[in-house]
This record gives C-alpha cells, structure tokens and sequence, in this order.
DNA sequence: TAGATTGTTAATCGATTAACAATC
DNA sequence: TAGATTGTTAATCGATTAACAATC
C-alpha cells in the first residue's frame, strides 16, 4: 500500500494486434467518455471516405469535431494504432476498424417494442441494421399496427412473445413503448431471455443486475436545451458555436 | 499570480433567494454535468410525487438514480437550497423549482422542422410542450404530409418558412428532417431567426457561433451498447444493474 | 436535547490537455 | 535527412466523493 498505484494502467498494444487483441486487452480500461465519442468519430470518418479523403491529421480530425488534437489521438489510442507517424490516420482503415470495434459487421440477433411513431422509424430507416444488428421480429400491442410490414419486418402481437423468443431468440432489444407501458414490457423481454436493452420510451427502468442497458431520453437533452436557453433571457453570454 | 486561484468559487446562495437568482448569480459556473443529471430528478421527482411522497432524503433519491448521496447534495444545491437539515427535500417545492429552472413554465415559441416519424412523435405526444415549450407551427417538404394536424398544430410547407418566421416569429426550433436536409434546413432556419436548434437528425451540423444547438444523436447511444456487448462474447465482465 | 440530514469544504479520483520522444 | 505527426507519459483541470460542521 505504500507504491503511488496509480489509476488503471492501460496495458500497451503493439501494432500488429487487431482491434479486437487491444479491446480484449484493455476491457473495461477504455473509459466510458471515450466510448460514447466513438459515434461522432465514426460519423466523420464516414463523411470523410465519402468525401474522398484517404487521410486526416488528428488536428484536423479535432477540428471538424470540436475536440483537441490530443483528445483524438488519445481516443484512437484506446483501440489500436491507426496513425501513420508523420502522416496522419488512414480514413479508410479508421473506419473500417470502428466498425469492427462498435459490432456494426456482426449481425447480433435483435427485436423492437413497440412499433408506434418511433419503433417504426427504427424499422423504415434500418436505424438499428446500420448499427450491425439484425432485426428479427418487431412486436406492438395495438391490434391495428399488427401485420404491418416496417423496413421488412412484420410487426406481430405482443403476446407472441413467448413463441417468438422460443423460436427466434434475441439478446437485444430496442424498447420504444409508451412509458407508461415501459416498466412491464422490459421485464416481460427479461425474463423471455433478453440481455441488453436500448431504452427509448422516456421513462427509466429498474433491471436485475446482468442485464446491460443504455437510455436515450431524448426529453433529457431538450430540458438542458431549456436551461440554456435562459442565458438568451439576460444571464450572462455562453453561447457556444459548434 | 501567486494565490492558488482555485477553480470557480461558486457564489454562495442564501435560503431566501430564488432559484432564478441562485443560477443568475452562478450562471456558467454550475457544471453542464450536474445540469445534464436534472432530467432524471426531475422525473424522479415527478413520479415521487405522483406517488404521494413529500419528502425524500438525498439518499434515498440517489438509491433510486444510482448516485451517491453525495451527489444529489451536491447536484440541489448548484440550484438553491431546497433541504431541510434533519428531514430531507420537500419533493412539491423542489419539483416546482425544478419546473422553474428549466423553464417548463415558460411558453417559450418553438417551432418543428421535419414531420416524418420523429417529428410526428414530437408533435402528437407533446414532447416540447411536456417541456414548456409552445410550438406556434410545423413545416416538413412532403406535400402529403402538408396540412395535417398533429398535436394540435398543421403542418406546412418548407416554403412559408419565411412568412411564418415573420409573422409568428420563434426562437428555438426541433429539427427532425431526414439527415440529408439537415444542415440546409439548419441554415434556412437561421437565417430567419431561429437562435436555438434541437437536433434529432442524427447529422452534426456546421452551425455560426451564436446559435445555441443540443444534439441527441440516437445512434450514439446506440453504437456504446454496442460496444458493450461485446462482453457478452466473451470479454471479461462489466455488466450493471443501473 | 438528541438524532438526523443538509450545506459546504476538503480530498480523491478520473478525464482532458500539454509536452515531447518515437518514428514514418 | 528534415519535417511532420503520431503514441504516450506527465501535468492540469474538473468532477465526484468523503467528511464534517451547521442546523432543523
């Protein structure tokens, strides 16, 4: 107890380890900040193939993004070597890797809830087959919505719920319920053999422990948009660009 | 340059202030974290006293948010003093003050831009209005979607942008176009006055300096589960309850 | 008063930034 | 090689947690 200790010492990656080596490695080490920038990275890097662009600076890279350029080499860092000394990142590579990283190529068996205004925006735009997941069956309670072929996928009652997770299990599931509706549909997922749930019905949920989930309140974001608004009502100047 | 110079000194509040004066006073010292952590008190807050509690001690609304005592204390008071030593929080005074701060009273003119699946969600469930938010009109490009009222507001067309930014003039706007249209959109709407943009289009935007922006980028959270279930395949484990 | 819990300061921890050596 | 830019360690900064005095 008397050595400095230090926080996490993130063991070093060498360059011929694949993506998978390093996170392997390194799990639970990459802190969560840096994971939830990796969307925006990907984003860019993205735009930036479409673009034509074979390789960016992190200093550029920062730039389109608002980050320093020691926050995107850090970043990148977490997950491999991607950078070319003296060049800059290969956008092409980046992109293919983060791919990989994020499961986008892995076609992880998946379910949606709910299939009301934002359950079927999910299905028409493909929202979660872009992000790697294969879309199996899509459930509703409303009799009306039942039947209805969104982006491929027949949306059935939700009491077929036992039957589907019997023949076609999932682990994930992306739970757009109303709220009110919330609380029971995610447990019913449980306890039918789901693990991970994507919350977007607005209200928060209490899981066992064991199963992994992320919210997305998007009510969350607009109420902090709300406060920020009252610098425009006399509080003193913080706008920001961006 | 001698003195240690500290961080931001966080004026003090008195109990007999505001919470107007509290954040006026503090404005830009209160850190956008504990500002992002309002939405689930807020809820928590709201579902306490939909349940008839009225008071609650900080450890208790942390159990139920998954933050430390500490926290909470700590999140309230950047706002004003809203305990009382030995009891705890008066859950109806603070879900007030909360309404206040992020100005869910307010009335604020708003507008929505794009009325596919999200937009139609937004308007039909009152998402802006649940947030103080009044939505004076609607546009979207599609002339089928053109004349349509949803949530009680009609929906015209991309084209009366101008004359309904005259004559019924908003500050802050939703926008929620098909990502593609996004940063066009973005700048129409700037250019007739629009100082705050809300940005559901899953597309970063180039916005001038000035212009007030929040975005909610589904497909971010959505990318972090991802990541995160990779654990599930065999990395070591890292699960949570929540 | 004694007990409880807040308000607030101090200590810890982690994340961001800066600096620079490695190397293409 | 010289120039540039990464990879990585060290310094800074900010946010979270712990501790405790104030006070109901």
């Amino acid at each position: 107890m008397k050595a400095p200790e230090g926080a996490a010492p993130l063991p070093p990656a060498d360059r011929n380890m694949s993506a998978d080596e390093v996170i392997k490695m390194r799990w639970g080490a990459i802190p969560d900040s840096a994971v939830r920038r990796m969307g925006r990275y990907m984003r860019a890097v993205e735009r930036l193939e479409a673009g034509g662009v074979t390789v960016i600076s992190s200093t550029q890279l920062g730039d389109m993004l608002g980050y320093t350029a020691s926050q995107v080499r850090q970043d990148l860092n977490y997950f491999g070597k991607y950078g070319l000394q003296g060049f800059g990142y290969a956008v092409g590579l980046l992109h293919d890797d983060l791919i990989h990283i994020f499961g986008a190529d892995r076609g992880f068996p998946a379910a949606v809830v709910g299939a009301g205004h934002i359950g079927s925006y999910l299905l028409e735009r493909s929202v979660l087959q872009k992000c790697g997941l294969r879309v199996l069956w899509a459930l509703d309670a409303a009799p009306e919505r039942q039947g209805q072929v969104l982006g491929g996928v027949a949306v059935r009652d939700m009491g077929e719920l036992p039957e589907l997770a019997r023949s076609r299990p999932v682990l994930f599931a992306a739970l757009c319920v109303p709220p009110e509706a919330a609380q029971e549909a995610a447990d019913a997922l449980i306890s039918h053999g789901v693990k991970a749930i994507w919350n977007i019905t607005g209200r928060d949920l209490t899981l066992p422990r064991g199963v992994l989930t992320e919210s997305a309140h998007l009510e969350d974001s607009l109420l902090s948009i709300g406060y920020r608004l009252r610098e425009s009502e006399g509080g003193r100047s913080r706008v920001s660009g961006e």
